[in-house]
DNA sequence: GTTGATTACTTGCAACCGAAACTAATGTAG
DNA sequence: CTACATTAGTTTCGGTTGCAAGTAATCAAC
């Protein structure tokens, strides 16, 4: 290997920040949902998703990938957002392997009860600290370091 | 509240590629340090902080706050190590409330052996990505956001 | 068409987590 | 001193997760 065996103090700087960043916001954006609306980010991102999607249904691993979960965590908190009434799944007729989830009409008022909240959180923790400048950074940064894996929008 | 109810544009697609990043890049590591090594990002902080401090030991409660974690979940992650062999738990004498946890020799070296495989990680998943400006860009954003919350480096 | 590989999704298991309840030591007010 | 509050850490409980194994439908080769 090529490669300097640890990072450099402007990089260890930059990593000691980036890695406490990437544990707490999380944490704080999960908390405020869980206390307010009784949701996870992951079950947010799937009512979002859906609720944002022109047909109001989506197929489970189109789902996962624009969730940034795996199949088999996405399974669960779909039967969970299920058992709640938010959503409901449907066999493809066209392919019978296919799941399509079908957010309800309590789900869309559900994730219209919470995402004030929820992008009240954000902004409070991301866009009010941030100048314009800085958010261009940022977006530019997050692109670069996804590469190829940036999720698609539903269509 | 008079936040807009939504983010604009610019700000909604920074937000995407933001949240697919910090569910992404923890994921990464995770994983890494799993598969090669059988410890998790949090028991890699914990040997990482305690094997930087001068004495090799640490109090609970501090090491909780360096490591971004709650107490409850330390209790449990160093209870692991402790079991691993790579820690030991001894009370304090002036104040037998506090739990100081030292790293042993077994836990010097895990994490030398794992250290260039999870630098390797954070490398090829962020500093290799980008350039020296960026770095410090994200540096200073990860800092602002973190605002007063940001952890101390062991002394 | 039958066999075998692939794809889509679900589930069992063991480990993990946050919140709240708990134990125990210390600090403080009278 | 003796309550009462506070601090440090652990543990219990319900729920979540990743991995690997399992089910079922489709596809591809012959």
């Amino acid at each position: 290997m090529t490669e300097p065996q640890w990072l450099n103090p402007e990089e260890r700087k930059a990593w000691l920040a980036v890695a406490s960043l990437m544990f707490r916001l999380p944490a704080t954006l999960e908390s405020q949902l869980q206390r307010d609306e009784d949701l996870t980010v992951a079950g947010y991102m799937v009512l979002a998703m859906l609720s944002e999607s022109a047909t109001r249904e989506c197929r489970m691993s189109k789902l996962a990938e624009l969730t940034n979960t795996s199949q088999s965590r996405l399974s669960r908190i779909v039967a969970r957002l299920e058992k709640d009434g938010y959503v409901t799944r449907a066999m493809d007729a066209n392919d019978r392997r296919v799941v399509l989830a079908r957010i309800t009409e309590s789900g869309m008022a559900k994730i219209a009860a919470a995402a004030p909240g929820h992008v009240a959180a954000v902004r409070a923790a991301v866009f009010d600290r941030l100048d314009e400048e800085q958010v261009r950074q940022l977006a530019a940064i997050s692109r670069t370091l996804l590469g190829d894996d940036f999720p698609h929008l539903p269509e």
